[in-house]
DNA sequence: TTGGATTTGTGCGTATGTATA
DNA sequence: CTATACATACGCACAAATCCA
C-alpha cells in the first residue's frame, strides 16, 4: 500500500486507541516526520486523509488538532461506503425483491451514460438495520463493467464483490438528495403509510477510469435517515 | 492570491468560456505546467481545486477530464456558501423575524462550544427565492468571536459580513440532514400545511482556527429542496 | 504592543511508481 | 510490450498565520 496510506492507517489506530487522549493537538508535522520517516508531503497528503474524514483539522501557525467524534449512526455523504461498511457495529441485512437483466432504455442509458440496449442489471433491495425496514433501493449496473451480478451476491454486499472479486477500482460518485412523499408500495415496504415523507438519495456512481458503472435511487425510511457531511471553504 | 489559487480561476474561465469545448480532455499536467509556468505542486493543488468542485476528474495513465455540469438549482453541501452565493442566479431576499441578543444556555453553549453565559446573536430569518418562501433558519451566533450583529446585515448577508468586513476565515462545517414533519409556526411561514414534511439541516460552522462561531438549524421547503454532494472514495 | 519564534501553507524541482492506451 | 500520463515520494526554501515572551 501507499506510504501515506499507512501512515494515515497508523495514526488514526493511534487517536482511537487514545496516544493523544490528553491532548488535542498532534505534534508538529516536524515531529510526525521524523517519527514515521517520511517526507513532508507524505506526510501533509497523509494528514490530508484524515482531514477529509473528519478526524483531524489543521490550523496554519498553530498546529493539528483531533476533532470530537461526529455524531454516530448517520450516513456520510462524502464517502463512497456500501451499507454493510456504514453500519458495520449495527445488525444489517438485505432482501432483494427482484433482479433482472435489461436493456437500457432512454432513461437508463442516459443516468448510466452509456449507449441504449447496453444490457444491464436492475436490483431492488430493501435494507434492514437491526430488523428495521431502513431504505428501499432501485439500482441499475452497467453489465458492460459489471459482466455478472447474482442475487447472492445480492444479499450480501455489491460493492464488496466489485472491489474485492471483480478487482475494479471505485472513484467518486455525485450524490443529490431530496425529499419525496412516499408512493403505496414503498410504504408498504418501510412499515409507514402511503403519503409518508421520505429522504431520497439519487447516485450516480463512477469508477476510478471516470466509467459510470452504477446508478441508484434509494427511499429511505425518513424517521432513521440521518446524513453527515463535512464542507470545507475553497 | 495564492499562485494555485489563480491557475485553478483562469483555467475555469477558461473552462467555462469554452475553451476547451470540443474536448473532454485538458492538456497533460507537463503541458498545462508549461502554458501557466507553474511548478508541478502548484499545477496540482490547482486541479485539486477545480476536482473538488466537481468541474475535473483524473484518471492515472490517462489524462484529466471535464465533467458534465451538475444538476442545476441544488445547494452544494460539500462546500460553505452564503443563500446569497449559492442562488446568485435568482432573485432571493430574507425576512427577518427575529433577531436579539441572548447568554447560552446549555443547549446553546454545547452547539456553539462555549462556556454557559456567553453572550449569543439568535437570528430568525426566512428565506426566498423568487419570492417563494424557501427556508426558515434558526441560527446562533457566539458575540465573542463575532461582536455585532444588526438587523441591516441579517437582511442582507451575515457571511458576506463575517469575511469581508470582520475580515475572518471560515475553515469548514460539519453538516447533518433529516427530514422532520413541520410545525404550525414553521408550515405558516412556508405556506405548507402542519405536518407536512421538511429537509433539515443543522450545521456547526467553524472558523480557520477551528474555533465555533455558528450553529444553524434550517428548514427547507421540501417541494425545493434539493442537494449536491460529491463522494469520494478514500 | 511588538517582534521574534514556532508551525502550517505554498512553491519549486526531480525521481520513481503505477495505471492506461 | 512500449510509451504516455497521472500518482507518490523526497527535500528544500520561503510565505503566512499564530503564539508568546
Amino acid at each position: 500500500m501507499r506510504k501515506y496510506r499507512l501512515v494515515a492507517d497508523q495514526l488514526l489506530e493511534e487517536i482511537t486507541h487514545g496516544k493523544y487522549k490528553n491532548e488535542l493537538r498532534l505534534p508538529t508535522e516536524e515531529d510526525l516526520i521524523v517519527a514515521y520517516s517520511v517526507s513532508k508531503s507524505t506526510l501533509r497528503n497523509a494528514i490530508d486523509v484524515l482531514v477529509d474524514k473528519s478526524i483531524l483539522y489543521r490550523v496554519q501557525g498553530s498546529g493539528i488538532y483531533i476533532r470530537k467524534p461526529i455524531y454516530p449512526d448517520t450516513i456520510t455523504i462524502n464517502s463512497i461506503k456500501g451499507f454493510k461498511e456504514e453500519f458495520k457495529n449495527k445488525k444489517i441485512h438485505s432482501k432483494v425483491i427482484k433482479l433482472e437483466q435489461v436493456e437500457a432504455d432512454a432513461e437508463i442509458s442516459f443516468k448510466l451514460q452509456c449507449e441504449i440496449g447496453t444490457p444491464v442489471y436492475f436490483v431492488n433491495r430493501i435494507r434492514y438495520v437491526e430488523n428495521e425496514p431502513f431504505s428501499i433501493e432501485y439500482s441499475y449496473f452497467n453489465k458492460n463493467i459489471i459482466p455478472y451480478l447474482g442475487k447472492e451476491i445480492a444479499e450480501k454486499s455489491i460493492y464488496n464483490y466489485i472491489e474485492n472479486d471483480l478487482n475494479l477500482s471505485i472513484g467518486f460518485a455525485d450524490k443529490y438528495i431530496s425529499v419525496e412523499k412516499l408512493s403505496k408500495i414503498d410504504s408498504d415496504h418501510l412499515q409507514l403509510n402511503e403519503s409518508d415523507p421520505s429522504m431520497v438519495t439519487e447516485e450516480t456512481v463512477f469508477l476510478s477510469n471516470g466509467k459510470v458503472f452504477n446508478h441508484s435511487k434509494v427511499i429511505h425510511n425518513y424517521k432513521y435517515a440521518k446524513f453527515f457531511a463535512l464542507a470545507k471553504n475553497r
